[in-house]
DNA sequence: AGCTTATAGTTAGCCACCTAACTATGTCAA
DNA sequence: TTGACATAGTTAGGTGGCTAACTATAAGCT
């Protein structure tokens, strides 16, 4: 089996206990020590989440990258697209995509072919080892995130999808906000 | 502003529609679709508020890995630790602690001093500039989190944490099951 | 026609993650 | 006491992210 790399996002092993919360809060008063856990398990159950799938897709040589590319191509009708779309559609830069495909082309996944009419683009094909790959890892995939949410039922789940939307909606409070400050009256 | 990294995990820019779905779903008959939209958001909500929590911490010129070993040493009574500990605490390898210390000891956020005793050990200790960099970066940081988590009121932030955990509960699902497989009769 | 600008893809160099293998030191039991 | 095993930390090599800069091609003005 390949080596597999796990998500470069927070590994939150050690969320931080109520007597080291309020060590902080004393420090930093605006410390709310119920949104803080939130937060933290948040991304928590994220990460873990996405290396728990990078793990059974490391099972099949695939990672959470090239199997995306994959199931892009393959949701086209003729099963091909350029390396700026799919880099657009997977929300990499195109110097990654680049990568992913070298790696997929390797294995023999995909095949490069240059266009036709505007010659800087190229065509980027599912061969048929590529689709069956996908037709090796889908069903164990499916039915693991069936298992998965199975613990939830259609009105708890809906219930967690608006909750998290809520969220996801003041994701803007982590960008710089200098600007906006700037224009405001000093004292 | 320093570079700063955007997470490994999937960025599922493009979380595909009912059509597509079905297509899926018509190759793959496992597909439960509601499941499997709702897995995938709740991979890009963390993707993505990790992703602007990384963007806020560049602008101090840190990343969730730095910024999370300077809270681990904050923590402790006398501001220092070992490099395993801080490994095992972050949940990353020893070996990318060792990569995370180099940047931190090149900011002059910590210093490295040979332990006393054991000789294998080396404590790392948050220096003055550390704590300075952290009471920079934690208000900004506690007041993002609770702009971000006003929206849910205190009922509703615990249920979501509730339906979280229960996900969460069964991520061993996407580990390998083949070993109790084998063990079964055949047909 | 010829400039300028935009777009497609690659390359180079950086970062943070991994595993495996290595060095040095400590521990423990025959 | 010495040989086997365990632990602390680093190094080497691989992956997959990023930005910036580059080449080639296309498109659009004047």
């Amino acid at each position: 089996m390949a080596n597999y790399k796990l998500a470069a996002m927070l590994q939150v092993k050690d969320i931080p206990n109520a007597e080291v919360m309020q060590k902080f809060a004393d420090r930093y008063p605006q410390t709310d020590v119920k949104n803080v856990m939130t937060f933290l398990n948040l991304l928590r159950v994220g990460t873990d989440l996405s290396n728990a799938l990078n793990g059974y897709l490391a099972e099949y040589d695939l990672l959470q990258g090239r199997w995306w590319v994959l199931l892009l191509l393959m949701r086209e009708d003729n099963l091909s697209s350029t390396p700026s779309a799919l880099a657009e559609k997977a929300g990499v830069s195109r110097a990654t995509m680049t990568g992913l495909l070298d790696g997929l082309l390797r294995d023999k996944l995909i095949s490069r072919i240059h266009a036709k009419q505007d010659r800087r683009q190229i065509e980027i094909r599912l061969t048929k080892q590529g689709q069956a790959k996908l037709d090796d890892v889908m069903p164990g995939y499916y039915q693991r995130v069936n298992q998965l949410m199975q613990s939830l039922n259609e009105s708890e789940t809906m219930n967690l999808m608006s909750l998290l939307q809520r969220i996801y909606q003041q994701r803007h409070v982590f960008e710089n906000q200098t600007v906006e400050m700037q224009n405001q009256p000093r004292s």
